[in-house]
DNA sequence: TTCGTTACGGTTGAG
DNA sequence: TGCTCAACCGTAACG
């Protein structure tokens, strides 16, 4: 058992519910200095990380009572989740059919890839006049890129300022006016710097660069012979620069593509749910993810049955089957599902609240009327203190890692309960 | 009372 | 390794 604190004061393990006392709504409050961290508790009592996705487990029971005909405000009061998450996580399934929570961090996949650089560069070079919505309308009516990852003009513009260069400045291949060196400079290479014409000896250029038209420079490296790089100086990058590997878009050079990490088919792209883009990649190879400890997973794994899914409801006194006893089947033996079957908590971490009409009656939710226990008041769960029941350290949060807050909970074998 | 929406404080992960 | 930034999260409050 765990002492009672009052309702203003940090919590390590357990607390009055907040249904008893209403003034208690955060128990957020992180004291680094006892290493000691808390989740939060809502207004209807139930458990949350802020953050953090609610566990799919319970993610999964939303979308089951409402497809048994329970309105989102019962399923709020029942769940103790708050009903613009419940709305929020229904709306999600009516539009998408996932119960799964959107990707998380990331950036966004550049828009502006090596290939889009090169078009823009091509055109440029072509029409050396040509505007940079120009260039956009370009990249789309000849499929280069899509409506969805067409760069924004101002991308555009950076890209011809920064990668191409001053198309103004005279000496700059792609301006007009420019005049070619071999106009200006016989055949005969100068041999020392104050035979050269002047321009050679701007810094932007050196011996192994040579005006566009006489590609082949002979004292030039040969892999800088007939080079973009060596050929204009303005382009300061090749596609291969760019990309740091050889382009695999092209044919020909196909075979090297496995060699690039990120490019094997080692990689797939995580199941992703609600649009937006896919930037999750994971390795498939890899026989399972580690689980995310806020997911407050793997309770089953101390000695607490698993979740008994939820097949059929009560409700003013009519017997309902759940419809997604499918889906629920299929997300649990998924492969691609460890997680998700990881982050199954008991039925019990949430109880029903005492109003409720609803109620479930499989053996799992028979544990519902059981009274409000914390996801980390319950056997096999405290809260992180920086060592595990093996005492092994505990792996740090992302902010712990930072030298910021803590945050989430971490299982260990120690057992505490606190009933509200 | 219900529910859609949104500000807010938070986490996450690629770049 | 640490920072930035833009995605996401759930809650609370508003209408």
């Amino acid at each position: 058992s765990v002492d009672m604190q009052t309702a203003t004061q940090s919590q390590a393990v357990g607390f009055a519910s907040p249904l008893q006392n209403p003034g208690m709504v955060s128990m957020m409050p992180t004291s680094a200095a006892n290493n000691q961290t808390f989740g939060e508790v809502n207004q209807l009592g139930g458990v949350f990380v802020n953050g953090r996705p609610l566990p799919n487990a319970l993610r999964l029971r939303i979308i089951e009572l409402a497809q048994l005909g329970i309105r989102p405000c019962d399923i709020s009061r029942q769940l103790r989740v708050s009903h613009g998450c419940v709305s929020k996580i229904l709306a999600r399934y009516n539009e998408t059919g996932s119960i799964l929570p959107g990707a998380i961090g990331g950036s966004k996949p550049r828009v502006t890839t090596p290939g889009v650089v090169n078009a823009i560069k091509d055109y440029k070079v072509r029409d050396p006049g040509i505007f940079a919505w120009e260039i956009r309308d370009r990249l789309l009516s000849d499929a280069i890129c899509d409506k969805y990852n067409v760069p924004s003009v101002s991308s555009i513009s950076r890209i011809l300022r920064n990668k191409i260069g001053n198309v103004l400045h005279p000496n700059n291949p792609l301006n007009p006016n420019y005049v070619p060196i071999s106009s200006i400079e016989n055949s005969t290479p100068p041999q020392t710097p104050s035979m050269r014409p002047a321009m050679y000896n701007s810094p932007i250029y050196n011996h192994y660069m040579v005006p566009p038209g006489k590609p082949n420079m002979p004292n030039a490296p040969p892999q800088l012979r007939n080079s973009p790089v060596a050929c204009h100086p303005f382009y300061s990058h090749s596609v291969t620069e760019i990309l740091g590997f050889p382009r695999f878009d092209q044919p020909g050079i196909q075979g090297t593509v496995s060699n690039h990490p990120m490019t094997t088919d080692t990689l797939t792209v995580a199941p992703h749910n609600g649009g937006g883009y896919h930037h999750q990649l994971v390795p498939v190879s890899v026989p399972s993810v580690i689980p995310k400890l806020e997911e407050w997973n793997n309770m089953t794994a101390y000695g607490v049955p698993p979740p008994t899914q939820v097949t059929t409801v009560h409700l003013n006194g009519v017997e309902k089957s759940s419809p997604l006893s499918r889906d629920v089947t299929s997300l649990q033996q998924s492969p691609s599902s460890e997680e998700n079957r990881a982050s199954h908590p008991p039925t019990c971490l949430y109880a029903s609240a005492p109003t409720n009409t609803a109620y479930v009656t499989s053996s799992a939710a028979n544990q519902y009327p059981q009274p409000y226990i914390p996801t980390y008041a319950q056997p096999g769960w405290h809260q992180m203190n920086g060592m595990d029941a093996t005492g092994n350290p505990l792996r740090p949060t992302h902010h712990a890692q930072n030298g910021g807050l803590q945050h989430g909970y971490h299982k260990t074998a120690v057992t505490t309960s606190q009933q509200g």
